[in-house]
DNA sequence: GTGGTCTAGACCACA
DNA sequence: GTGGTCTAGACCACA
């Protein structure tokens, strides 16, 4: 099962904390279960196109923070138990950018700040 | 009427980019009207504490896209009729990649999606 | 093959913009083909004589514009298929204003406009 | 008599010397005769739109190079004897760069350099 | 090794 | 005072 995951190189994101979000991504929607096996270094470069280098650095990053476990010898494998997520200190700061980036984006492709609220509510009636 | 930026190092993306985000959501939430001056480069520089280069780097891109224009010797200003956007293609891809986002971002800090939707209905209301 | 570039300090035009021109000049007269690597950076502000930034600008926006392509770590390169030219709605008045820069700059330094049109001669048939 | 000056601020070229190129165009040409007026700084000022220190800027250099004459509370005047131009130590360079210029500036508008070399030829057949 | 970002600071162009 | 260019040099991302 390769994991979903398209590079921009326009975004200004480091590939390697890409490929770290897009994992993350596939852990908070169970599209990796814990216990699951990631992809090997050398494939994800290789589906991605990347130098081995670059997703070697994503994974220790990964494991540093405790979302994946790297098993010598046997593969890499997401984390039983997921770290938590910080408490949120600075809930208004962090509400602000994730508004701020989404009609930033939206706005770079046409769509008003309205569009994507309403989008929003959609998806969350689902 | 300083512009609300707070700098995140820990996220990857370039200051300078992070700078131009962070007007281009002012001017497309209307904070920053049409002619309305902009802080000069060393205020804003002086104010987010980084150098004067990285801001005036952010102000060269803003202008070579059309939503900014720097009279020398006189100062920084929004554009008067800003580039339009391009056509949106793919409505419903772009859609799904912001709400994606916003939600990973908002998990990653123990915010729900209800907390992010809520939070954008305050910003739009006001 | 190093690029012949003569920075003329005396010009009042930007090094990163003599830098540009020289550049799309070697495209225009087909001395780099598509896909042929530029200098690096570091090289070719040696040879130039100035600080690596200043190469770095210029290469950044001949990529903007979609004359080079930059490829990290591993170098520059001209593009494949550079940018078409805008249309030539004046054309008349572009050619004269050509003709009169260059009699003027050719007039400067003695040299009589049929000079210069020999020399063009000579270049065309190389 | 207005002096004929276009300002391009998208050239690079510093204003003040595109008004003493312009001026200096007008001298070679003959457009402007030996010993007559110029306009004085505060009206070419106003007809360019510019700041009087930048006209007075350009009027001092040209003096400096004994293209123009002030005449304290008189105004402005051509030189009677323009300075001779300089012998041409780098003949070779000169014309590369004229060449170089007037080619990235006609590809700049889809003008080929052979479109270019025509267009002189008819030129100095007139 | 090659390109990208950022700083500190100098000096210039224009108003 | 305000923006523009350039340098010297540090550190990072990617191959």
């Amino acid at each position: 099962m390769p994991l979903p995951i398209d590079l921009d190189y326009d975004r200004g994101v480091p590939v390697y904390r890409q490929i770290s979000e897009a994992v993350l991504a596939a852990l908070a929607t169970g599209q990796l279960a814990p216990d699951e096996q990631l992809p090997t270094i050398h494939d994800l470069a290789g589906q991605l196109g990347v130098n081995p280098n670059t997703v070697a650095r994503s994974y220790r990053d990964l494991e540093r923070d405790g979302h994946i476990v790297s098993r010598r010898g046997r593969g890499t494998f997401a984390a039983i138990e997921p770290p938590s997520p910080p408490p949120v200190h600075e809930r208004e700061e962090v509400l602000r950018q994730i508004f701020e980036r989404a009609v930033v984006e939206g706005a770079r492709h046409g769509l008003t700040p309205r569009d994507i609220f309403a989008d929003f509510r959609r998806r969350l009636k689902k």
